[in-house]
DNA sequence: CCATATAACTTAACATGTTAAGCAGATTTG
DNA sequence: CAAATCTGCTTAACATGTTAAGTTATATGG
């Protein structure tokens, strides 16, 4: 099913009605975000049978394995790594416990953090997934290339770096209420 | 980031800590989809306020976007050109109609078919927002360079092409049940 | 100390992502 | 042409993204 009916094609347009809205489609369909999120899309489409077979989502295996790295990590420091928002993270840590994927337990020193790290049920989740994982990510390394795949990552984090200069410069936008 | 205070209970780690699962931390954070996830939150955090400001989510800026550039469209190629999911599609066309934003009704070959096209209303709103969206793009070139941004999409269609490429090849993984 | 402001989550509410079903209209077959 | 099948959405159900409030615990100021 690679390949749609075409688009339009000027389907029967009796009026003969001069358009004005008609061109710029291409643009916008090249456009930096709209490039990224295929991109991202295109790559994560790889992993998710595989870890959907395991029952996790993308955004568990990230938290996962983000714990695998080190012994415990406090919620906030664990949403910055997984790069999660707080809400989202809390609701995940949430049923990870549940599942005893993961352990809790608030640090001693401020009753406010929570103190998160994997459980050895986890640990060996992790285990059975990964190498699946990483096979794909050695095919896709393969097929597009080691070096040209370190470049776009240079790049892209360059780009984040220029927006992150972008951030801290002026916001005279916003609507026109606010 | 850069600093956080070391993980776990030895935070002064004065040097031969020699403990287990502590390294590829850094690894995990550059992964492919992590670089990708971060680059275009990156981009999209800058257009996000300005939307917001207009009661636009990005997925109907995508989709009212979209609209401008053709006289009507079918809903299943509106899907694939502002890059939705089905069921996603399906509730905001709803809201959007609810909204007077964009007007629908079915084609007449095919009563199964719907056909969408952007109202007068929606029209405006787009026309109100577009001068934000399209300053802030450009001040992104800028940063960034239009050089290096024509690079990098060009990079990133190339890695869909070679994953486009890995879907049609095996998939002989997936996981123990499947 | 106490009132207030902060910090670190957690909940709530709404919108979208993702997969699986459901449904009506269209196409294919016998 | 009627049953089976296929298409093009739409709903349902569950998980996450995103912003705003709420809660409890620390830190601060007076």
């Amino acid at each position: 099913m690679a390949d749609k009916k075409p688009p339009n094609g000027s389907r029967s347009d009796p009026g003969g009605a001069p358009e004005l809205r008609r061109a710029p489609m291409r643009e916008f369909s090249r456009s930096l975000p709209m490039s990224l999120l295929r991109a991202r899309e295109a790559v994560m489409r790889q992993f998710r049978p595989s870890l959907r077979s395991y029952g996790l989502t993308e955004q568990q295996w990230r938290i996962l394995r983000a714990l695998t790295t080190v012994d415990t990590i406090e919620v906030t420091e664990l949403a910055r790594v997984a790069f999660l928002l707080g809400p989202s993270l809390s609701r995940i840590l949430r049923d990870l416990e549940a599942r005893e994927l993961i352990e809790r337990r608030t640090a001693e020193a401020d009753l406010r953090r929570g103190v998160v790290s994997i459980s050895p049920k986890g640990l060996k989740l992790i285990e059975a997934v990964a190498p699946n994982s990483e096979a794909i990510y050695a095919e896709i390394t393969h097929r597009y290339g080691a070096r040209k795949l370190g470049e776009l990552q240079d790049m892209l984090a360059e780009l984040e770096h220029s927006l992150a200069a972008m951030e801290l410069a002026g916001e005279g936008d916003a609507g026109p209420d606010e």
